[in-house]
DNA sequence: CTATTCACATACGTCTCGTATGCCAATTGA
DNA sequence: TCAATTGGCATACGAGACGTATGTGAATAG
């Protein structure tokens, strides 16, 4: 007895995702080759033309299951804090970290914005902004924060600083260092959002 | 009579440079063919190859070019502000005008990290995110700023935020109003590196 | 049980890149 | 002035990598 198709064809598009997720935070999108990573997954160009229609497409596909990921991982960590705005600060803060995972830099911070441009403007892959925009409509809400910037636009500021500080921290020679240095300023600036007393 | 010889070679690597940096900030670092525009300036790749070793050292050659002309344009407008605090929120708020142009944007903040990597490690390609550090290094002892951040960490961080802005405005549907909100939001981030009385 | 669909492989042409090689003009030295 | 040499740039060739068109065999439908 075999397998059910549908359950053949999930199959097949996982070990792709798989594959090209391994390929791409590694030796980069422009390097992997298709014929090989298709082959390390068992299959053949034929099968990825058929699902994902080109290389774009099967990195779309990649990205949206990390992105999935990393809000799991954001809103996981995030409920533990005992006020809005520390949920908000440690939301940024993993955020970092996360950036820091070579494979997450160089697929969603490097060769993704690359190859398929703005990252706001992707589809399936913005739940780690939504959230936080989010938080930040609250905060307005209760009075913590300035309430003229607009969340989505202070979002998105945070999200480039987060990542820069994250290349920042992974290029180091001492990363323990420059860790404690790069979010230590980057919680500095967030201050310029609260309401001052 | 002729040209002198050095006059020919400057001007053949000019001639590549503005070619390749014409199709680098139009269609991209990716597609752009080195057949085309090395054509496209009457020369063949075997004059890039010469001159620039690969595809990658010409673009380290335009991102250089570029460089230069950025820092240039950011100290003529920032020397005209009242004060120094002033002056660096200047500095800032032209970065991302100039990220806003297509080319700029293409080339210095997409294709450039992607290509050659983290941004901090390109030679001769700091001068802005020198400024901004000496400006805040100066802040600092001014007292202006508050003394536990690293000034070119908060630089980076600043210039990622920046970047991002820019491309939020360059992808708006109003352009003009997106405008104003982000560069509201992040002199707000700012705000969080001055001193509060 | 036949027909059809479709998931995936194979084959082919095209494009781009890097290297090896060749050529010609400009410089050098006597 | 004239050979020798340098080196700037072009040409030729081979190696992938991509996209498309086509083929095939198994699962499903009727």
């Amino acid at each position: 007895m075999h397998k059910p198709r549908k359950e053949m064809i999930a199959e097949t598009r996982a070990k792709l995702i798989a594959a090209a997720r391994h390929a791409f935070g590694t030796i980069g999108y422009a390097e992997a080759s298709m014929d090989d990573f298709t082959a390390s997954a068992g299959l053949t160009r034929g099968a990825l033309y058929h699902h994902f229609g080109d290389k774009k497409g099967l990195l779309q596909a990649v990205i949206a299951e990390i992105d999935g990921e990393m809000a799991l991982r954001v809103n996981e960590v995030a409920s533990k804090a005992p006020t809005r705005w520390q949920r908000f600060v440690d939301e940024c803060t993993i955020y970092i970290e996360m950036a820091l995972e070579p494979e997450i830099q160089r697929i969603m911070f490097r060769d993704g914005p690359a190859v398929l441009g703005d990252p706001a403007q992707w589809p399936n892959a913005n739940a780690c902004t939504a959230s936080m925009t989010e938080h930040l409509t609250r905060l307005q809400e209760e009075g913590v924060v300035v309430a003229d910037v607009d969340p989505e636009t202070a979002s998105r500021l945070i999200n480039g600083a987060s990542s820069q500080a994250a290349q920042r921290i992974a290029n180091s020679k001492d990363p323990e260092a420059t860790s404690k240095k790069a979010i230590a300023a980057f919680k500095q600036l967030l201050e310029g959002l609260r309401k001052r007393p």
